[in-house]
DNA sequence: TGAGAATATTCCTTGACACGAATATGCTAA
DNA sequence: TTAGCATATTCGTGTCAAGGAATATTCTCA
């Protein structure tokens, strides 16, 4: 999860990712399409690779690259479990909890250790 | 976009997005449960902020910081174009995908080769 | 074979950033 | 006011990652 937010995270690697959402594409393709010079298009590509974001496919001397589903199913399952934020009905905890100044939100009590300099 | 993720993509920032999520918390809180020092979790939660992901409120000398949902709505909008890769018409490529493991460096089977440029 | 195409890798440098330590700021109550 | 708490900021440092340039690798075909 957190290596896939990390491979995302880069801008010509994001580039890349909306690229293959179209399909399949050879390196030199998206060469030509983003304006990147070759070597720091294989070097995104790597790191999508060991991420799990793309697979190649070997095409005599060209790879094609293709985007993985899965990571990016699994973070939208991630999304998932925050969409109450904006569906609704969460407002009235914020505020609920928002009053209660002095007691805890949930299940802690204990006072944090002192560090002394 | 790429400024959401790269702020989720930090594991300290993504355990405070984590814990956020469950409701507002104020910072001594975060200190407590994520056994991180003080500051750091300011200067995370400055990002945080500046990336639009959360809100403070001020409460006497403590800040509760809650969520915003606005980026994690961006985020998974975006990943709902990409929804068809794992939902149906795709299948054919999915089982291509199952064949080919990412970074085979050796083996490779003989194709038509094919240039034009 | 060798040439040339397509892609990957290495080395180097630079900038961003996460952490630790120390300190500053802001707030409240005695 | 001062003390004390909660939080933010600054500064210095080490690490890591991205880009550039050059080169290596792998393949096909004449």
């Amino acid at each position: 999860m957190i290596a896939t937010l990390r491979a995302l995270a880069e801008p010509n690697r994001f580039q890349i990712v909306e690229l293959l959402r179209d399909g399949p594409r050879p390196v030199g393709d998206m060469v030509d399409r983003l304006g990147l010079r070759q070597p720091q298009v294989s070097k995104h590509l790597r790191v999508l690779s060991d991420a799990g974001l793309v697979a190649v496919r070997v095409d005599a001397q060209r790879r094609i690259y293709t985007l993985k589903p899965a990571p990016l199913q699994e973070l939208e399952l991630w999304l998932e479990r925050y969409r109450r934020l904006w569906e609704g009905n969460f407002q009235r905890l914020d505020a609920l909890l928002g009053e209660m100044k002095t007691a805890e939100p949930k299940t802690q009590k204990k006072k944090r250790a002192r560090t002394k300099r």
